[in-house]
DNA sequence: TGCGTTAGTGGACACCGTACACATGCAGGG
DNA sequence: CCCTGCATGTGTACGGTGTCCACTAACGCA
């Protein structure tokens, strides 16, 4: 729409794919992002999505790193509202809080976009795409790092657990958050659905950090 | 294969049918399992399936609880390994960990099959078949929820914390499941996986039972 | 002004799900 | 024993999809 289409040639084709991509996926997840569709809803033929990504999985590609993007700017909008009142350990708590919170309050509010920035790429290395980055720069994953490095540097967090530590606590978001998307609990009210996400969010705050005493009745498996 | 063909009608083509499709599931996922696939497979034509499925989907909700038996099992032949020693809360925690690694285990082992088995039907109503539980007769969700009980009954949960507590467990070896699976963490060796799924069920056993103290940093949002 | 490269078109093919009309052969009543 | 009804499998066909190929338009540089 912001592109001239009085000629033969479109201007940009590639980001409007992209643009009428992420519009289809916002209503019905990835499996919607036909190629066919999206160069219908742009007023061109099937075949010049050709010119701009090798096949359809490409374009969902780029999508997908857009709705990425997507997930930072939520994420980055509950950040801003953690006051900064408290000491460093409380704040670098309320931090992490605010990330997964960003990112549940997501899902629950563009499932389809959120389906479409998680089924992940056929291959992996496309992750560090530039769109997949909200305003400050960092991508959903890259702010869960942050957060994290901050209860580290707060002191709550012991380094030596630091490592890994992104893939506990995102398993455990991402986890709630597939569930109330496509899952069983879909079909919670959001109130219930929010007292859930706190309750996990505490689990993890209170989990994550392992204390002194590993107790002796869970043993390593095999 | 198991069914005669020697003849006109098939005998039992809807089981034929549902065997093809989980075999195509376990290589390809559930975007494997078409119609005319499956149908190929046992030998017969495409529109023989649509005797006994409405359409596609209901065919790959069949396979789709064929699935989930599959991954009762799996938790089952975990739950089989904790030895009996101990006091009892150790045990029903053993038994929590148990559902938890027989549950990853299974994602790691039968990708195809575990994502098919939670890529969740259309309508949530389905998700009581028969062939969705094990030996013992119970669904993966039902022997989640036993083990809780068991937690709960040796004094490790409150039971106030009891309810709704199967969608917080389920939550973090879900999402670290789904990570590993089709997401990051499908590169990582299953050595390196192993010792990711110790420390996230940790984080649950540490996690789950709320201590008396709520810190005060983490105030609900919103 | 001319020409090469890039971007979009048109038509075709294979494959998918599925609706409709038809063929088959098993089961039960005369 | 045969006939007939009905469940079950077949054949044909339609619209949809992704994607290959040859062709064409027009932009930008010499």
């Amino acid at each position: 729409m912001t592109h001239r289409r009085d000629s033969y040639h479109h201007g940009d084709l590639r980001r409007a794919l992209i643009e009428a991509g992420t519009r289809l996926a916002r209503v019905g997840g990835p499996e919607a992002v036909l190629v066919r569709e999206v160069t219908r809803q742009v007023g061109v033929a099937p075949n010049a999505a050709y010119r701009h990504f090798a096949d359809r999985e490409a374009l969902l590609d780029a999508v997908c790193s857009q709705a990425q993007g997507a997930v930072a700017v939520a994420m980055e909008a509950e950040l801003a509202k953690v006051r900064a009142k408290g000491d460093a350990a409380g704040r670098a708590r309320a931090r992490l809080r605010a990330v997964g919170i960003g990112y549940l309050r997501f899902a629950q509010e563009e499932p389809g976009l959120f389906r479409t920035a998680f089924s992940f790429p056929a291959d992996l290395s496309r992750a560090a795409s530039p769109d997949s980055a909200g305003a400050s720069g960092l991508s959903p994953f890259q702010l869960l790092s942050s957060a994290l490095d901050d209860l580290v540097d707060a002191g709550v967090l012991p380094r030596a657990q630091r490592p890994g530590a992104e893939f506990l606590a995102w398993s455990a978001v991402h986890g709630l958050a597939t569930l109330a998307v496509t899952g069983p609990l879909r079909a919670l009210s959001p109130r219930r659905l929010r007292s859930l996400a706190n309750r996990l969010l505490d689990m993890v705050d209170r989990g994550l950090p392992a204390t002194a005493d590993l107790h002796s009745a869970t043993r390593p498996v095999r």
